[in-house]
DNA sequence: CGACATGTTGAAGGGGATCAATGGTGGTGG
DNA sequence: CCACCACCATTGATCCCCTTCAACATGTCG
């Protein structure tokens, strides 16, 4: 299933560059990490919950999920992980995963071992501070998801997520994606949204005149109306900062 | 309000050893961060929406939360931070509060300036590495609150709720805490679980039996009840694994 | 004592869930 | 090329958990 790899983390690379600034040499240790491309087919777990990992995942096509479930077994999508992402990157500090990672539709993954990035964390301090800074807005955008599913309509929850991966696909890029991949079920947005799939069916023709979801794709039709019906507001994504403004690591 | 204190981080230090190893000599150097003594009172942002901040903030006492709001206006709170948390440590490597920071009640707090931190961070890849750590504990506690609001009842929500902060009172601690500090009023509690402060109301009232609730502090009566009927289960928190099991970060 | 936050209770309404079918659509194999 | 099947989308009818609105009670702190 997973062979070595000439890597290709250029797009790992162009995430981190986006928010921190990184020296030439920084960059090079990025693009030498050793990879192992691989499939996962959707259904079944990538990574279970409490499973320890050695590596993390990179997504390259597809989309990943984090599962959860309540005690009834209904499940809850706590995150989605589209092209460009390091789905696991947290698992290099925390090799125990606390949920189940699963592929929405089949997704191609590189994975990344941990060993030599824990190495490179260790001798590129400003690297470190890269991959935590990462997590970091990964973490912000969970705690979008909370006021999500907690104060907001379904139309709207609906609409915010949509407008998140829009605005993820396009990260770095000016204009809005207005149309892109996003091969989830009805049955799966409803799990990302706290609802149930007969009403995320509603709800989505709700929304017909300013989003067509379609069963691969999504096309925005009027951006403005849907960011207003999900109460979309893109800074805590946190694109919006030049990288040269940021602080780099002091060295010791 | 704030002044030069000679620092007491030892609760600090005790939650970073829950977690990781570290050396003598780093123990030493988060000893020895300048930290600056202060109150938050309650309902005013000690930190606000967009704000850049130079210092991280420990709870000393009290109650520290990080509030959202939807379009309308109403609050969902995203995180709740006890004595002995590091509030904002991702702040650290991510300045530009993406939520607001509000006491729920009147707090005690220690400000850390960020630069020696950053510092520290540079020269002992260790300490990174637990600071990063401590921060996705903090994500995976983000994630449980998804599932609780996603897929949970009141009742469950807030179970969960105060199970999760029973375990984080008393972590390194065999024992659960029955009985600990909770100074939210209804209405906050409703802000935390997603609910209406007449429905918090009305749910504790169910709990009755198995939960005390009062204006300061929660009393378990019984905790096997509350963690089935908040649909508990410790593990997300991390505290079970030894830290004598972990990896150390490889030296360059 | 008055003022104001917090807690409590009732009645009514609604957003979304649940239960139960039906209709499409794509893939597979005979 | 069609029959079949699995999966997904769609629709209707009914129910219920939680919200909303509106009082009233309690407590606490100047």
């Amino acid at each position: 299933m997973a062979h070595r790899n000439s890597s290709n983390l250029q797009p790992f690379l162009d995430r981190l560059n986006l928010r921190s600034r990184l020296l030439k040499e920084e960059q090079e240790a990025v693009l030498n990490l050793p990879v192992y491309a691989a499939q996962v087919r959707p259904n079944e777990d990538h990574v279970a919950l409490g499973e320890m990992t050695d590596h993390a995942t990179f997504v390259v096509s597809g989309v990943l999920g984090r599962f959860d479930q309540n005690a009834n077994g209904e499940r809850q999508i706590t995150a989605l992980h589209i092209a460009g992402d390091m789905a696991d990157l947290n698992s290099v500090v925390e090799p125990r995963a606390t949920s189940a990672l699963q592929a929405l539709s089949t997704t191609t993954i590189l994975q990344v071992p941990h060993r030599p990035i824990r190495e490179m964390t260790a001798r590129y301090p400003a690297l470190a501070e890269a991959f935590w800074r990462d997590c970091m807005v990964d973490a912000a955008v969970l705690a979008q998801w909370v006021v999500n599913l907690g104060r907001r309509s379904a139309a709207a929850r609906i609409a915010h997520l949509l407008c998140e991966t829009a605005t993820r696909c396009r990260q770095g890029d000016d204009k809005q994606a207005l149309r892109f991949d996003f091969p989830l079920t009805q049955a799966q947005l409803a799990d990302a949204t706290g609802l149930t799939s007969i009403h995320v069916n509603r709800t989505l023709k709700t929304l017909s005149g300013t989003v067509a979801v379609a069963q691969k794709s999504v096309d925005i039709l009027d951006w403005d109306a849907l960011a207003a019906r999900g109460d979309f507001n893109r800074t805590y994504l946190q694109a919006d900062i030049r990288p040269s403004e940021r602080l780099r690591i002091m060295a010791a």
